[in-house]
DNA sequence: CGGTGTGAAGCCTTTCACAGCA
DNA sequence: TGCTGTGAAAGGCTTCACACCG
């Protein structure tokens, strides 16, 4: 949150390009360096530097002329626009494969998420231990939702599963769902909702590797969307 | 594939949406639906129907006016252009958490993708079984990719094996990756690179959590964003 | 000088709206 | 009449290029 230029919008091109910034950053004060400019920047998070000064700009004018920017005080700025400044508690619903594996993700962790509950409606699970946590029962979702505040929430069930926990989740106070099955899933205004394919982005890739018998410079997929979103997304050089 | 109207290019977004068509598509024909209008199309893939009739039309003029898109022929018309009338054979890279979840994920071999080859640079863990597959060294990736054919590979390394990864898919003669190590990899030109960073996925969501203090009617984000993808447009490892 | 900050231009994507065909 | 196909308009994103400042 803080301060940014009154009335200034991020674009949300931008917001998804936010956490390359701060990955890149976090490198850079792990090896010590002060100052970077827009280039160094640029290159760490696979981006060019107009980009990156123009995303930078809509934080507020940060950068020194001549110099570059500050690494801790741009990290500090991002990571308060990202609301990183506090750690998220997450649930993920659905304790298959994908679920177990991201349950025992440690990159979550590392950027201010804790996964908190996991919850999976298949009796046969529920009691069983993956990590730290045991697996708990989709009954009781709204109660876990609560007690310990998520707002954030993780759908690693498979298709079929997944509008229906959507809706749940919802209902129990839930503001932001990622959602990995593959399917549409649809949440009220106000609610925010990114999803990830996995056979879709192979679809994707499948595309460009059949078009490249007349391939004709196209660039392979930057990715950005985003799709990317996500995306996104995003190099291919 | 096929004979698309010569001289048209299709656009990276709707490329990126095509696959979501295809899904939809697909639960038509499982209902014995025969045809569909953009309408409802939209309303399957979760879009909007003009945006369905301007993707479509890159395609070719398939559709009957007055009655909608033929639902068996788009299936064949998209499958063809996503290169999804061969199976393609993918190799995962990195049997870690992430990269035995995605071998033991069963969308891939239901859309066209056969997970060919699991490898790891961990000798305590090449030999080990995992489904049907053992795991194969990493100094022997440059054969597996050639005498299998493989052109499509995924990385689930963590971060700081990934550039060097990539860059042994490449000299293999792997055309596509999909990258879910959080970290920026770069790769020469013809090369298709696309990513999915499970963090960063749940910063965006991060971001728009912040934000709702002073929500003002942006929309979430219902992925285009990107995202990756869709859905975007994303894991790591 | 070197590197930021930013109008302006250009490109891409989405949306609109309606002509045209089954 | 209903729904596609598509020009045209609108909006957003990226790139350019340079004024400005430390």
């Amino acid at each position: 949150m803080a301060d940014r230029p009154a009335g200034r919008r991020i674009p949300e091109a931008t917001v998804t390009r936010l956490p390359l910034y701060y990955r890149a950053l976090l490198e850079c004060a792990d090896r010590g360096t002060e100052t970077v400019s827009s280039e160094r920047l640029a290159e760490l998070a696979g981006m060019n530097a107009a980009k990156v000064r123009k995303d930078l700009s809509y934080l507020g004018s940060y950068g020194t002329r001549g110099v570059g920017y500050e690494v801790e005080f741009l990290l500090g700025r991002i990571s308060g626009e990202l609301g990183l400044t506090q750690d998220w508690p997450v649930v993920i619903v659905g304790v298959g494969n994908l679920g177990q594996a991201l349950a025992n993700y440690h990159g979550f962790g590392a950027r201010g998420f804790r996964v908190e509950a996991l919850v999976d409606a298949d009796p046969a699970k529920v009691g069983e231990q993956v990590g730290e946590l045991a697996v708990e029962s989709l009954d009781d979702l709204a109660e876990v939702v609560a007690e310990r505040g998520i707002r954030i929430a993780i759908i690693a069930t498979p298709a079929p599963a997944a509008q229906e926990v959507a809706g749940l989740l919802v209902a129990a106070g839930v503001a932001s769902i990622l959602n990995f099955a593959p399917t549409v899933v649809s949440v009220p205004d106000g609610v925010s909702l990114r999803k990830v394919d996995l056979a879709t982005e192979l679809q994707i890739l499948s595309f460009y590797q059949a078009e490249q018998g007349n391939w004709s410079g196209r660039k392979g997929s930057k990715r950005a969307p985003g799709s990317s979103s996500p995306v996104i997304p995003e190099v291919a050089s």
